[in-house]
DNA sequence: CGCAAAGTATACCGATCTGTTTCCTTTGTC
DNA sequence: GACAAAGGAAACAGATCGGTATACTTTGCG
């Protein structure tokens, strides 16, 4: 393709991937799937095309890069769940049960690993690990996010009603990582909507 | 003490573990807080005080030990959990509701760093993995005490509450690993009173 | 007693781990 | 075109990994 003005220069520079962002993608997908303690630098550095120099460069060690990519996932992937969700109802309520079919396509998909997040805990249980944080923090916005479609959709105990719901999606998603064969997504959706309905009926 | 006749020092045989049961043991602690991959062979040696020889005279290899590890564990939680819900109330709604109670006394202790089989999966995804079997037998065989509580409350779809009462157990327990802050049990108590509560006006 | 099984302690092996260093090449910019 | 920054390839370091081998000691039991 011949480049003809700066702006498409700049949005191909955008879509090509920084070193930084292909190591912190690759190890994404490896600690996700493999875990992090059995994923080794040079097992990212291979798969990211990527030379050991230039990952010290960008990070000062593994577990930074780690954090990087605690962090950057945490965005990605509620940005990008928010926004199926988002396209599944119209109503607050269609919303709030669409979180489990939009779980569900994720639950089914290839790259389905479970949680980033529980996993790192799970290898790192030291409550002062740096990790500890960045864990939290994602479900705390996973949970207020659920908080704010019951807000929306009216519900007067919007805060006990999100914990719930929070709940039933984490265990939802331990159970479709231990036993995939279960249909753990539609468990919780029909357990949010006797949830849910309970509420209803409260609040008239 | 003066051994007076054979049956007490048979006791005392059983009291004191075996080496196989001291590192079974031994491992599963330290599997537990700190994960399968970062637990070193040295390290539970060491904690154990049981030499390397002797660990693989019993055991063929790491991956055998948490094998075992992961099936003793099974009946020795399921049934110290069940004997503790029996022990919480009478009637079989009380002790379907004393789950959650037992549970957070569980989350509560200073050996809680989450469900040993959650993070068996998390570190190794494989569907072929040993483990595999093992995690989702466990999974199995909680939902199923569950649905036999269900079944004797006199619950018609105790298939389905069992489920649902399953997810919400998943839910609090890596909830309470990754926000020890919050209160996972209580908030499963609460929903899991709402689901019973939402069964049993059906059941009439 | 005497013997075999089980145990300890320790050195060792090859592989792999995180992280550093060296030398060379590419690349972007003035 | 020159120069500095970034990147690549690969050797290297020190530690630790799972697992084996050797030599000696304890223990249970007929």
């Amino acid at each position: 393709m011949i480049q003809t003005c700066i702006p498409i220069l700049e949005v191909h520079a955008m879509a090509t991937l920084s070193k930084r962002d292909q190591l912190v993608k690759t190890a994404t997908e490896l600690f996700a799937e493999f875990g992090y303690h059995a994923t080794g630098i040079d097992k990212i550095l291979q798969q990211a095309g990527v030379s050991k120099k230039t990952l010290y460069h960008h990070f000062r060690s593994k577990d930074e890069l780690i954090l990087a990519v605690l962090r950057d996932y945490d965005s990605l992937f509620r940005n990008d769940f928010m926004k199926q969700v988002d396209n599944e109802a119209d109503s607050p309520k269609g919303k709030l049960l669409g979180v489990y079919d939009v779980a569900e396509r994720w639950f089914n998909s290839d790259d389905f690993f479970g949680c980033m997040y529980i996993k790192a805990i799970g290898e790192h249980s030291d409550p002062k690990s740096p990790f500890r944080d960045v864990c939290k923090q994602f479900k705390k916005l996973t949970r207020n996010y659920l908080e704010e479609l019951c807000v929306e959709a009216g519900y007067r105990a919007a805060a006990e009603l999100a914990d719930q719901l929070a709940l039933l999606l984490e265990g939802a998603i331990v159970t479709a990582q231990v036993s995939p064969e279960i249909d753990a997504a539609r468990i919780a959706r029909d357990a949010a909507e006797i949830i849910i309905s309970a509420q209803e009926k409260k609040s008239h």
